[in-house]
RNA sequence: GGGCAAUUAGCUCAGUUGGUUCAGAGCACUUGGUUUACACCCAAGGGGUCGGGGGUUCGAAUCCCUCAUUGCCCA
């Protein structure tokens, strides 16, 4: 058979991935067995694959297919959410391409698009996981807008109303003029921006006197109600219970006295625009002020902006400050820097805007949820812990939430209004359900007969897309609105959740308050929170830097199971990762590297009638021992979701211990055959390997797998058993661990005398440490040594150490350099003879020992005797060396 | 301004309750190599005052204080 040198794994991986797609591998249905559950944390329709998206998929992929080889029935529901803002953004855009104005389109013709939209490039990111090698359950795909789930988000409204939790607010908002829609706290990124501060005069009513205010937004002067001064500031007492006028406008405003006001910033002087700042709005209510509101949606002045009327705010901005100048209001400007909200979408800056909005309220919701992370015996695990911090901090402050967006892709609102009143409203699940309860309401308060049904007004507004996504673990087992159904009784509480810490607020914690209010339990065990993916200077990967490698391209280079090592080599749970492609390159390179350990032991003949040597009999019985333990430590890495770490022992154990050494030790000579014990063994290890590996590298685990040999669909390796933890031989690790440094010691002689390994050498030993003979064969085949001769003198030639075994090479006089020799071991010596001071300083210190632990103590004094012994190896020898 | 976290080799990071030879790993680097599985490889090697300072302790990368720097969240 001829197999490649070079795995290649773009003829491969479409080949398996349509194998497990055809053999329905990912699916999963309610059986007896233990269920393990993931859900995906719905990457937005609107989205394409990127590197963050790219590593949380590949850990979750990693989990899932771990559990399915242990024989869990192995769940994992893929699907999508509608992010209301971005995609009707896009759609905006792209109906604007078409010379399509939103504005005139009906509700019902834009969605019409948007669904469109949806169907065109709502898969696309959900394809790109396929690349990957993800195996999700694709027959129980889910958006957040399908009907099942939009039904579920609006009965959970209709019934946190009833219970009293919705309600409507008048707040200030973070509102988006671009978007003309607003925004939660969390969707407002604060940026740094240089700006003015423009120092204004406002005249004193009733006297010549003006005070200077310092602003930044010198266009908001239109809706100023109030002047404030710190009581405290001694500058301004002669301004108490007078009364300024506000320039250009002439409106007279109070000036009122707070101990709000920063006596160090600006000039001391505020003024105060309830509409338009959070902070206002607070000092507004506590002095009763008037509120006005200077802007239309879109932040252009309205007709209090006077002669600016129409005006976008940033254009009167400078044309204010330039009439405040001409009239003599403008004292000076000064350069300030000072952060900015900006929409995380469309980048426009947010305006504080006060407006009418639904709002849940979460005090009461809160408590099960902050429970079951921080209590006692909690029921949800953060990994890594550190994040429990950041959400108490935010569930202990938590605000109401609002959850109107004024937006029509969404669920709308199932408010609806029978009447002009702020209040005539009612909620139901359906607008006829809604008619009955309306005409209740109209029953008690008047007699209108006449009320139709076409007179209901549903409220326009629609639901935040997070409202949808809180329910997702149990709404996708379509367990809000059939609570009973076996699958959500099957697979809910899901086990593990994988997301970024940013939106462990928005998501996580939100996700955890609804399993707590609809469920009464959990909505998953663990959550296994990602870093972000940087660049290798740190930089957020993001478009519009353009840093963000092309996935896809990435795959088609480095072959999936090449950037999935990549990504998860340095991904240690909750760091950051910069990422750096030769990460993936590392892990084509390790790909390969199987492959032809693979094609090695394929290309061996075996010989029946051939008994098994020694050297490979020991050899196999020490790698089972090593694969135990490293299948120990890969648990146990498992286990504390340090899954970068569990790679990394795999990593290592195929190419150091398995074939470094392993295949190394039992390799037959060139051209000759293998006997069948040991290449049966050979190919046992080896299919264990790969099963161990599978999770990260699915691709040319399942390839090598099915090469070995002709497999049914009912053996392929992704429905395979995983291998069990045995007790192992930990003593033959340990001697092993003295060999590996006892042929590296020979390997160094040759290196450093410049003796090519084609030839032979001798090698004996004053075997001090009574050292087992056993591995001799191994040591011998290894370096190309005649049979270890054991010596009690010294012998002539190159020597080295292993602890106080003393080893020699016979060499030719002129083959040693007496000098380098003699000045290496005096650089041993000295090392050992510092390391044996600091122990013998410990242990003549009393205090020490009387105060350690025993076990320390022992280990102590055998330090110091193993230090003696070497001590005085190294010593003879250069004595020996010295006589010559 | 408030809170949280981090700082260990050139880079990215481990280092659990203070005590096994604890100063580690991978990559990178240096040197050597046609050992017929692999140069996408093999072998050998160099490299760190554990951010600075102080303290607790018989003993500190690990605990405490303080300073510095960086990152994240909030206002």
């Amino acid at each position: 058979m001829n197999i490649p040198s070079k795995y290649d794994a773009s003829l491969v991986e479409s080949k398996w991935y349509d194998y497990w797609m055809k053999n329905n591998y990912f699916h999963s249905e309610v059986d007896e067995r233990e269920p393990y559950t993931i859900v995906i944390p719905p990457p937005n329709v609107t989205g394409v694959l990127h590197m963050g998206h790219m590593l949380n998929n590949t850990i979750q992929d990693v989990l899932i297919r771990r559990a399915r080889l242990l024989g869990k029935n192995a769940c994992w529901v893929p699907g999508t959410d509608h992010a209301s803002i971005a995609t009707e953004a896009k759609v905006v855009a792209k109906l604007k391409e078409q010379g399509i104005d939103k504005n005139d389109l009906t509700r019902e013709e834009f969605l019409t698009h948007a669904w469109q939209w949806k169907h065109e490039y709502g898969g696309i990111i959900l394809d790109q996981l396929k690349k990957l090698g993800a195996s999700c359950d694709w027959e129980r795909t889910a958006f957040t807008l399908d009907k099942e789930m939009s039904e579920s988000v609006i009965k959970v409204f209709v019934d946190l109303y009833n219970k009293g939790l919705i309600y409507r607010g008048f707040r200030m908002v973070n509102w988006d003029p671009e978007a003309k829609t607003t925004l939660s706290d969390e969707e407002v990124i604060h940026e740094e921006k240089q700006g003015n501060l423009y120092y204004l005069n406002y005249n004193i009513e009733g006297s010549e006197d003006a005070l200077t205010i310092a602003t930044t937004r010198p266009e908001t002067i239109f809706g100023d109600t109030a002047i404030c001064i710190n009581p405290s500031d001694e500058r301004f007492s002669h301004l108490k219970g007078k009364k300024a006028i506000v320039p250009l406008c002439g409106r007279v405003i109070p000036i009122i006295e707070d101990e709000y006001v920063d006596v160090e910033f600006g000039t001391g002087c505020l003024k105060v625009t309830p509409a338009h700042d959070e902070n206002d709005k607070v000092l507004g209510d506590k002095h009763e002020l008037d509120v006005i509101d200077i802007f239309n949606d879109d932040a252009s002045l309205n007709s209090f902006g006077l002669h600016y009327e129409g005006k976008d705010r940033f254009v009167v901005r400078k044309e204010v400050a330039k009439e405040l100048e001409e009239k003599g209001h403008l004292v000076k400007t000064e350069i300030h820097t000072n952060k900015v909200g900006t929409s995380e979408r469309t980048k426009a800056v947010i305006e504080p805007r006060l407006s009418d909005q639904w709002f849940l309220k979460m005090e009461d919701l809160v408590k099960p949820a902050i429970n079951a992370v921080l209590g006692e015996n909690p029921d949800i695990n953060l990994y890594p812990k550190k994040f429990e911090n950041t959400y108490r901090h935010w569930m202990e402050n938590i605000r109401d939430w609002n959850i109107s967006r004024q937006l029509w892709w969404g669920q709308q609102i199932p408010a609806y209004f029978y009447g002009k009143g702020k209040n005539d409203f009612v909620v139901a699940e359906s607008k006829e359900v809604a008619y009955e309860l309306a005409k209740k309401e109209l029953a008690k308060s008047s007699n209108n007969n006449s009320f139709s049904i076409d007179d209901l007004q549903q409220d326009e507004d629609a639901l935040d897309t997070w409202f949808s996504s809180w329910l997702w673990p149990m709404s996708v087992f379509d367990g809000v609105r059939n609570p009973e159904n076996k699958e959500i009784k099957y697979y809910y509480p899901t086990n593990d959740l994988v997301t970024g810490p940013d939106i462990l607020f928005f998501w996580v914690a939100r996700m955890i308050v609804a399993g707590y209010e609809y469920k009464s339990e959990k909505p998953f065990q663990n959550v296994y929170l990602t870093g972000l993916v940087r660049d290798k200077q740190r930089r957020k990967m993001s478009k519009s830097l353009g840093n963000s490698p092309d996935a896809l391209k990435l795959i088609d280079t480095y072959g999936a199971d090449g950037v999935r090592v990549g990504l998860l080599l340095s991904s240690a749970a909750g760091n950051d990762l910069m990422f750096d492609e030769d990460l993936c390159q590392q892990g084509k390179q390790f790909a390969n590297k199987i492959w032809n350990a693979f094609r090695l032991i394929k290309g061996w003949e075996v010989d029946e009638s051939l008994v098994q040597p020694s050297t490979s009999k020991i050899g196999i019985a020490w790698y089972e021992a090593k694969f135990q333990k490293a299948l120990t430590e890969i648990e146990d890495h498992f286990s504390k979701y340090r899954l970068s770490d569990a790679l990394m022992t795999i990593y290592k154990l195929i190419t150091d211990a398995f074939s470094s050494w392993l295949l190394e030790i039992v390799k037959p000579a060139y051209k000759q055959p293998i006997d069948t014990y040991t290449f049966n063994a050979v190919i046992r290890i080896l299919e264990n390997n790969l099963k161990v590996l599978h999770p990260f590298m699915p691709f040319l685990t399942e390839e090598i797998w099915q090469y070995i040999a002709k497999r049914t669909p009912e053996e392929a390796l992704i429905i395979e058993k995983y291998p069990t933890l045995e007790d192992f031989d930990k003593e033959i690790i340990l001697k092993f661990g003295f060999v590996i440094d006892v042929i590296s010691g020979i390997r160094t002689v040759r290196k450093n005398k410049n003796i090519p390994f084609r030839d032979s050498l001798e090698l004996n030993v004053i075997n001090r440490e009574k050292s087992t003979n056993q591995f001799n064969d191994i040591i011998s085949k290894l370096t190309n040594t005649t049979k270890i001769k054991e010596v009690t003198e010294k012998v002539e030639g190159a020597s080295f150490r292993v602890k106080s075994n003393e080893y020699f090479i016979p060499l030719a006089i002129d083959n040693i350099d007496i000098h380098a020799e003699l000045s290496k071991l005096k650089s041993e010596l000295k090392r050992a003879e510092g390391f044996l001071f600091g122990i013998q300083k410990k242990l003549s210190n009393n205090k020490f020992v009387e105060n350690a632990p025993e076990q320390v103590i022992f280990m102590e004094r055998k330090k110091e005797s193993d230090t003696l012994a070497k001590i005085k190896t190294i010593t003879s020898s250069i004595q020996n060396l010295s006589d010559n």
